[in-house]
DNA sequence: CTCTCATATCGGACATATCCGATATATAGA
DNA sequence: TCTATATATCGGATATGTCCGATATGAGAG
């Protein structure tokens, strides 16, 4: 886990707000029309109001960080948080 | 408690040295002589081998987000951690 | 007031981040 | 294959971050 690349990636407002987002996907993305089981689709985030290339971009960023884990399934690619990973830095911040 | 600020503070390796370094002001900054009570002032931190406009710069950052404290004492500024901030900081991110 | 020392701020160079539209890649289906 | 859809990557514009040396500010000493 490297510190440096998770801080960094939660150093942008909506690269948190989705992590956030992905906490409650049946609350946020209801829309979708694939099971929310299998993750939330990269194109449910483009509500945010950026381009398909910046959304893309900043996913990347948040799983170059492993905060959240990928899965192609088809031609869509099904993002979940990584809960253990998250735990994982949450508790690296205890010796802060 | 400006999450981003925070963030963007300590997304940065040497400002969480710093952070680190305050932690334990006797094993880190022993040279100085002024009592280590008052806090670390600003001129130990050249140590890390920036110049003093950077040093000053980054202590600056940590000061905005309220992550340590800020003393001035006659001519010299000594910095503690703010661990009532930094416990903050840690508490709220069990809502990441 | 002047000199000195500690710290802060300024201006500019350079690197990285963020955003977009355009294009490439991957997969599915006709 | 050819086409359509989803996602990733590229290239370029602009913003922000990082660093330095130079200069300004603040405070003590003479």
């Amino acid at each position: 886990m490297d510190h440096d690349v998770v801080l960094r990636a939660l150093a942008h407002p909506l690269r948190r707000k989705m992590l956030e987002w992905l906490k409650e996907p049946e609350r946020h993305f209801s829309t979708q029309d694939h099971p929310l089981e299998m993750g939330v689709c990269a194109g449910q985030f483009e509500r945010c109001g950026l381009s398909q290339s910046s959304v893309s971009a900043h996913l990347a960023t948040l799983a170059g960080a492993d905060l959240v884990t990928t899965r192609r399934v088809g031609q869509w690619v099904f993002y979940k948080r990584n809960e253990d990973a998250i735990a994982a830095f949450r508790s690296s911040l205890s010796d802060l």
